[in-house]
DNA sequence: CTTGACCTTGACGTTGGTGTCAAGGTCTAT
DNA sequence: ATAGACCTTGACACCAACGTCAAGGTCAAG
């Protein structure tokens, strides 16, 4: 298939499709017309790679996944590689959470001392 | 005082102050020669900004605190306008770490469907 | 007079994953 | 032959808050 069905069927565009391809993660072979042609395979790597951009990875973290499928493996994420991609991601999400946590507490601290009594009224009285 | 002194006693650089100015937070007169000449009410503004920038507050989002400290008001926060993005910005953080949590989740949840056995295991083995 | 610390404006680089032209080649159907 | 649906590469735009040069003006001290 042609870059257009695989797009379609992958739900992306041409663009990130060319985009994988510039950064290593797809490959294509070439119609003598110069077209990039896929198989089936494509668009289960693609698929991989969307789910993992879905939840926050990026196309580098994507890499071993995608490896990962290459080399035979029905799972992108049973290579060792992957799990330490999975596992540093899970400790990133918990360090932002954390962040995020600490900067709610200040902000309202902020809040509160700026304008004490301001957080329990309705916004427009102070 | 000049812009490199306001830079130290802030805590930022010439460069940052040249970028507030542009985008309209702060301004200053000019001395003969050019340069730009700042006052102590200056000082203040720039710590503003930096406190908020600081719990992860846009420069946009800074401006009506600017405007509540020029027009008088001994608090940055003590206005309305500033009050309203307290709120907002409360609202965007909770509304981060909702995400974040459901994306820890996800995560989660593609590892060990991926990798049954793996998460619980120490790294390298699989 | 000259060093050197300061100041000026202007403009490009950073980060990621595309969107969106531009300018053109290919192929099918009518 | 021509419309139009597809493909190609290349390159700028985006978002935020600056960092970092470039190329030059200003000023006090030695």
């Amino acid at each position: 298939m042609r870059i257009g069905e695989l797009a379609r069927r992958a739900g992306v565009s041409p663009r990130a499709l060319r985009y994988y391809e510039q950064q290593g993660l797809i490959s294509a072979r070439r119609s003598s017309n110069g077209y990039r042609e896929y198989g089936e395979a494509d668009l289960r790597l693609v698929s991989e790679i969307r789910s993992l951009l879905a939840v926050g990875f990026t196309l580098d973290d994507a890499r071993p996944f995608v490896a990962c499928l290459r080399a035979g493996h029905d799972s992108g994420g049973s290579c060792p590689e992957s799990v330490a991609v999975y596992r540093r991601k899970l400790a990133e999400i918990d360090d932002e959470i954390r962040t995020l946590l600490i900067r709610r507490a200040e902000v309202a601290a902020q809040f509160t001392t700026a304008c004490p009594g301001c957080v329990l009224r309705k916004a427009g009285e102070s």
